[in-house]
DNA sequence: CGCCTTTGACCTGCGC
DNA sequence: GCGCAGGTCAAAGGCG
């Protein structure tokens, strides 16, 4: 890995930056900023045209010709100083890289010595996390980074249950259906098939159905459930995939009914949906995904597949410190409550432009729940009473959501963000599907920002360096950054065979702003 | 006619 | 073991 950065010199002296690159590709880690390029060296480039028509009428304004040398002058110590500024943003971000990087090889080699013994163990309590990439070196390592991590979680909480597995298939082994995003839900291996599905005999059909879902078998204890709120005045949000209602049932504390829904793309997709209207906002719609898709998904359903599948990646890697009830983590600081922004600039929508949103996550159900809340803005909540601003129990959601009083479902709300950094995702509509909507996933946690008034500083610091120091955290981070590059390195087809177009066909451009301990000094890094 | 929704019955897990 | 609640099945009917 080294850092190349190419200063030209103009003719006529401009330092004009050409291309800055950092070249990682032995980890697959490629970055381009040539977006840095500052409007500065335009108006460098331009004034040194005015200044060659300058020359030319040099006999007749000698003095202005002065002036014109000075502010080009001043203009080039601009630019100078704005890539000087753009060096150090580019030296802070491989030093970060490097450390990560550290941090991994340190794990690996951990991770190396602890797999001889703990395999078999381990294959038996691992969720499958793939998040739809083509796979590399790279990503093997982080993934291994994540399994390594997570084994350390195990050790210092005895009473986790949950881990995570990725596994980044390679290219030429990958099936269509691993390349779907959401097959992270919550995958489990076959292994625990014989022990999970012992069925009555008057349970063939069902049977029979579970075993031509070939791809996967699904440990009921242990899959991820992705809840997401949304205001929608529709009767489902329109997430891109084709479902079947398959009933309907009034629920228990909600006199609106919840509807149950199966993908009906592939005959034998297992994944579901449950569709509920919050009881105390009608206009909140709760959907719950629930499974794996086994097959190729439509464009239009990547987005949201990808967003549910990078919520379920941080809650089955962050799930010991959000759990409740016995096996929750009594590090309620470091609850890992991230706080996700979504926006789309593809098209406008109104129930998907939603800039500021939150997740929380709970255990306390028999499936681990994660809920993105893209109701809620950092000014107003859309739950009565529920307080953003503070580090505090989402005790106000719904009980079918949030029913544990034991401090497991947080939400950290960071406080907003400046709208220059947010970045979008959008969850295509089918409306939209013959154009190439670009996915953004900005995951943001946030160490300080100037709207957080009402946050005190050493609240936030505390909760910051808690949360960073947190190694579930990193395992989550892993992961992020792990879909983050695969996406970007690959261009990946998704579905090649089926002919739609799953090709990314533009750069993925995803901001993490990762936080420092110290207040005011968060680092952001462009992937 | 095929697909989808509706809806009551049935199954299963869990708590008491 | 019983009751409750959540989840699923499948027949019936609607709709394009």
């Amino acid at each position: 890995m080294h850092m190349e950065t190419v200063f030209r010199k103009s003719t006529h002296g401009g330092l004009v930056k050409q291309d800055i690159k950092i070249k990682a590709s032995e980890e697959g880690f490629v970055e381009d900023i040539n977006d840095l390029k500052v409007g500065k060296e335009r108006k460098s480039i331009h004034n040194e045209d005015d200044n060659l028509k300058s020359s030319q009428q040099k006999d007749l304004t000698g003095d202005k010709e002065d002036d014109q040398l000075e502010s080009a002058k001043a203009d080039m110590e601009e630019v100078m100083e704005e890539n000087q500024r753009l060096k150090k943003h580019l030296d802070k971000i491989m030093k970060d890289y490097r450390n990560l990087q550290m941090q991994f090889h340190e794990v690996e080699q951990r991770d190396a010595e602890k797999t001889n013994t703990n395999v078999k163990h381990d294959e038996a309590e691992l969720v499958s996390l793939s998040l739809g990439r083509t796979s590399s070196d790279t990503k093997k390592e982080l993934s291994k980074l994540i399994l390594s991590k997570k084994e350390n979680d195990e050790k210092e909480e005895d009473n986790l249950t949950l881990a995570l597995d990725c596994k980044f298939q390679s290219s030429t082994k990958s099936s269509p259906s691993n390349l779907s995003p959401e097959n992270s839900l919550g995958e489990v291996k076959d292994d625990e098939k014989a022990t999970d599905q012992t069925w009555p005999p008057h349970k063939v059909l069902k049977t029979m159905r579970n075993e031509e879902d070939d791809v996967t078998q699904q440990n009921p204890t242990k899959r991820a459930k992705v809840s997401v709120r949304v205001r929608c005045d529709t009767p489902t949000m329109n997430d891109g995939c084709q479902w079947r209602k398959y009933g309907q049932k009034i629920a228990k504390g909600n006199p609106c009914p919840r509807a149950y829904y199966r993908c009906t793309v592939a005959p034998n997709c297992p994944v579901r949906k449950q569709v509920q209207r919050c009881i105390q906002d009608m206009s909140i719609l709760i959907t719950t995904y629930e499974g794996t898709h086994n097959h190729p998904l439509p464009h239009s359903a990547t987005s949201m597949a990808f967003t549910t599948s990078a919520a379920a990646s941080v809650l089955l890697s962050g799930s010991s410190s959000s759990g409740s009830g016995p096996t929750s983590s009594t590090t309620s600081a470091t609850t890992s409550a991230l706080n996700y922004y979504f926006s789309d600039n593809s098209k406008p929508n109104p129930f998907y432009n939603l800039p500021h949103s939150s997740i929380s996550s709970s255990s306390h159900s028999q499936y681990p729940t994660i809920t993105l809340d893209l109701t809620s803005n950092s000014s107003t909540s859309s739950f009565p009473g529920q307080n953003h601003r503070t580090i505090a129990n989402s005790n106000n959601y719904p009980s079918r959501y949030n029913n544990n009083n034991n401090s497991s479902t947080n939400i950290l709300n960071f406080g907003s963000f400046e709208s220059n950094h947010l970045l979008p995702i959008s969850w295509s509509n089918r409306n939209n599907q013959d154009t190439h909507s670009q996915s953004y996933l900005q995951n943001n946690i946030k160490s300080a920002a100037p709207t957080q008034t009402l946050l005190p500083q050493d609240t936030i610091a505390a909760a910051t360096k808690a949360i960073t120091s947190d190694p579930k955290f990193q395992s989550a981070l892993a992961v992020a950054l792990t879909s983050i590059i695969g996406s970007r390195s690959g261009n990946h087809h998704i579905d090649e065979k089926s002919g739609q177009n799953m090709k990314v066909t533009q750069p993925f451009p995803v901001l993490c702003s990762f936080p420092s301990t110290s207040p005011g000094d968060h680092k952001d890094y462009t992937l």
